[in-house]
DNA sequence: GCTCGCCTTGACAAGGCTGTCATGGCTTAT
DNA sequence: ATAAGCCATGACAGCCTTGTCAAGGCGAGC
């Protein structure tokens, strides 16, 4: 059992009062610095940890930043958690994961745990974070939150987004680098706001290298690994084929590269295959695949850092955002056009 | 911004004490049964929620359970949260996620939570669940845990585990089922319990079937991709070589599938192909791979389970404890022998 | 030398709930 | 009928911290 210190002891230790210890825990001014040292040191002798429930009590903080997700891919979720506990841990925050699932009745989800826990602030993941019910009870109960990869009314709230255009261009100029010409391009699931964005850097990409976008070598996929092995499945069916296929996420990526192996066609040799996400099956494949990485940790600490104070919403401005890099990851499944 | 009702006002609203509206809340006797109703409708009414922070100031709950884990995979992660948060919503509990980083100083990243947290219960999910420095700060804390499938020193605490042995037992004999009498063997990292006991079900199934677990055939792995790869590359070299192939998790077994791609031996017609673990990535790849299914949200959910009233302790006794079953999923990697 | 104002500190209440104990009414045993 | 006991409920303290406000000390400005 352990021994459960309180401030009281501690203050009795240092020879100041209860609050002059609060403040130094707080970090608070106006505080001399031997004070402040004495403190400190009592603290460290008694191994004294504030109790979070009295905290948030008496205090307007709870401590607690909450993560709210539906049936994402599991890499992502576990990456995201990872980020923003990095950043909370530096400020005594803890994580509350909830598992939002948004075909049932979301708001009798979330608004007992927003009014029971009273978080100080909740990171949005897709698809979440375009749920407009969701949303609206966060801003009823006025807890703020920070969206990851927000689809569509970007000005309605802090948020954290990566470059999904310009990745995808790169992906792309780096196919034609290759030598590569005609280049088949597998749409993600049209509902998602990323996959027009990735289409739209294929299709930049393309037109400014002079190459033509071929209807016939665009296919519709719904970012899953049967959608990509149908649409390759269409795509590499002809001898008029494209020499590689760029597929708007891994899974899809995964679903070509098995059609291609069906079909004898040697990868990267005869054709070359992209993705994007770099998720875990990209190294579960061989050849390993040549695919875009989301910073993801770094997406979901930036979250947690606009919540901690990183940025304070400017009424009348737009809402503090943050844009981070993408990495072009370049393994095995591309090489040299035929 | 939320009203934020208290007590008081449900109190006042049905006409009783504060207690007794306390009484109802945590659902305990000696609460006539139309006071309790009338309590309920205010409740109701007013849409009270009671503050978990107050509460846990107050009484000895804190109404939050830890996870805690270390860099297992992504998939199993998020499978344990949804598990566990299945049962702690039941209840009003909340999940706390804690990433570990087992190389670091252990115990100076879990004594601060716990005694600034007071949780009411750990689940530790694998390898964390065995790491000693862990389960002896929880012990000296004074907070219950529960582990998931631990690997020594079962009777320490209350655990939760499914029967490694009996599953890879029929996982081979639904290999030998299909005819195949020659069945290579690829076993896991040595430091996992896991991968003794699957050999050892995989042994038991040969003998008793009459068949030669033979020493060529039986490759060592360590569960990654990469030491299936080569493991498979050695397994699948000569004539001699097995009609199935039995990896003891599902990243071997994907290594072994790229293999057999390589060499152009077809799955299943030439060779059979089966894991263990049903990882996200056993369904993309084609054909899609027979595994072995762990409930890991079964698990998950028994340990919350166990850990929110499912089962006291006896002095004397073995700590309570949860063996579930597993599933065997065949898909398309396993056929007859040729 | 005196006032003003800032720095530093402390006393005290408040935060919303549960635990403890006391109360009164009613049932059961004697 | 009386004692004993249980049931249903309430009054009140206490959980541990932070917010508020007041007070004392001290340097600066007049």
């Amino acid at each position: 059992m352990s021994s459960k210190v309180t401030i009281h002891e501690v203050a009795r230790m240092s020879g100041v009062s209860i609050k002059t210890v609060s403040r130094v825990l707080n970090r608070e001014p106006n505080v001399k610095i031997d004070t402040r040292t004495r403190v400190q040191e009592a603290v460290a002798a008694l191994n004294y940890r504030p109790n979070i429930s009295a905290r948030s009590l008496a205090g307007s903080k709870a401590y607690l930043i909450g993560v709210f997700f539906d049936n994402p891919s599991p890499a992502y979720v576990t990456d995201v958690q990872l980020g923003a506990i990095a950043r909370c841990r530096e400020e005594g925050y803890h994580l509350i994961v909830e598992p939002i699932d948004s075909e049932g009745d979301v708001a009798a989800q979330i608004e007992p745990m927003l009014s029971t826990l009273r978080m100080d602030g909740v990171i949005l993941t897709p698809p979440v974070c375009d749920n407009p019910t969701v949303l609206a009870v966060l801003e009823a109960e006025g807890v703020p939150y920070v969206r990851l990869s927000p689809d569509q009314d970007l000005d309605r709230s802090a948020h954290v987004r990566m470059d999904d255009v310009r990745a995808a261009y790169e992906m792309t100029a780096h196919l034609i680098a290759l030598g590569h010409t005609d280049i088949g391009f597998i749409k993600g699931h049209p509902d998602h706001g990323a996959s027009h964005l990735r289409y739209e850097g294929y299709v930049q990409a393309m037109t400014e290298h002079g190459h033509a976008v071929r209807e016939s070598h665009v296919e519709q996929g719904y970012f899953s690994f049967r959608s990509g092995f149908e649409a390759a499945e269409r795509l590499l069916a002809g001898d008029d084929r494209p020499t590689a296929v760029f597929a708007s996420n891994d899974d899809m990526a995964l679903g070509v590269m098995a059609v291609a192996n069906r079909l004898r066609l040697n990868v990267p040799e005869t054709l070359s295959v992209a993705g994007f996400d770099d998720t875990p099956g990209a190294k579960v494949v061989w050849p390993q695949l040549t695919t875009v990485r989301q910073p993801i940790q770094a997406m979901a600490a930036a979250a947690a850092d606009l919540l901690l104070g990183g940025a304070t919403r400017v009424e009348g401005e737009a809402p503090p955002s943050r844009l981070l890099d993408f990495e072009l990851v370049v393994r095995e499944s591309t090489g040299p056009a035929r």
